[in-house]
DNA sequence: GAAAAACCTGAACGCGCGTTCAATTCAAGC
DNA sequence: GCTTGAATTGAACGCGCGTTCAGGTTTTTC
């Protein structure tokens, strides 16, 4: 999907994939232009096939990459406890979402947007995250620890309601990322352990 | 707004907002031309003009009857307990939110489509919405039947935990909606409420 | 410092966009 | 069955779209 090499390649690619995706995120990729992204990095439009075959690729890339990273970030999680592990997660998807905005954003607003066949790549890559949320959730279960009537949907419930902090949460607000990811964890603890 | 009385506006109007609808919530406003739109109703692009004075009229009109029927909904809220109130919105936002799924997803996703005037209206509305939720919060935590440390975050990570229903329900799926309905009350009721 | 490679410009392509409007069709009321 | 006015057509408007490409510029390589 188009790149490669040669100096300014490594700048102005960068450069390219850091425009089209703010851009994307602020204001969808339907509405956003080539020229608008050339624009903004300084360029002419035609210049942006040097790093990209297409509009459909820089999409595609942006989505493909940032979903890697999250499932690269999500295979870091320590050993310990069903518990232990479902803060970490619930304190890594809080922290990772606040910190890569953007490619959170594209990522579930532009699904649509892609072609079929790229459609179905991201919504795997997508799949296997939530299943990892899930097989932490089974485990503590069989072992007794979480009492969850059905833990897909306890799954999708947790991921929905992490996600949602991406909605309201401001940096120098009133409440501070460490305080947020607590009460966070505490609503989710509470949710999956039995009464 | 465009609309008037003959007898064809009593038939075409509707069919417009409908195709408007089902399009904008399908492909999305950016990506959905006034000619598909006309396309769908079986008539030309010029004739949509008789009902709606412009394409982002189209949009507001939808979002904004959208978010006034949830509001009239929400009203109907009968008295009670604070549990038995929060029971109660957990089963009409899950309800009304698997039965006009094209709204609700219109609703969110296409805000930023809105020009300045019509978002700040309707902003306005979904702030009511969630002050509504709150309130019930508040009056849990008052009587003490709820332990949250924060009202307004718990309310954003209720509404948040329950439109992600629409993103993996099907009906005629594994789960039947009064057994989702129940397992999400059963979650929200102990996140809310103290160890 | 010449040759090669990478990068970029600027113009062009065909196309579909949102919207307007004169002309026409249609349906209802008398 | 004629009048009236709403509903619709179909063409047109200027514009910006994604993409291509020949030619010029800049950078790298030896």
């Amino acid at each position: 999907m188009a790149r490669k090499t040669g100096s300014h390649a490594e700048i102005t690619g960068p450069k390219v994939r850091e425009a089209a995706l703010r851009l994307f995120a602020q204001y969808g990729y339907a509405a956003v232009s080539m020229r608008q992204i050339a624009r903004e990095v300084g360029v002419q439009a035609g210049a942006l096939y040097t790093y990209t075959s297409d509009k459909q690729a820089l999409l595609f890339d942006l989505m493909h990459d940032h979903m890697s990273e999250v499932l690269a970030g999500l295979a870091t999680m320590p050993d310990g406890s069903p518990g232990e592990r479902l803060e970490w997660i619930v304190r890594f998807h809080i922290g990772y979402n606040l910190s890569h905005k953007d490619g959170v954003f594209i990522n579930y607003m532009e699904l649509r947007n892609l072609e079929p066949e790229n459609h179905k790549v991201i919504s795997k890559l997508r799949r296997r995250y939530e299943d990892a949320v899930e097989a932490v959730l089974v485990e503590g279960q069989e072992k007794g620890v979480f009492q969850i009537p059905d833990t897909r949907l306890a799954t999708m419930a947790v991921i929905a309601m992490l996600n949602g902090v991406n909605t309201w949460y401001r940096e120098g607000g009133r409440l501070s990322q460490e305080r947020v990811e607590r009460i966070y964890w505490n609503m989710v603890r509470r949710a999956v352990k039995g009464a």
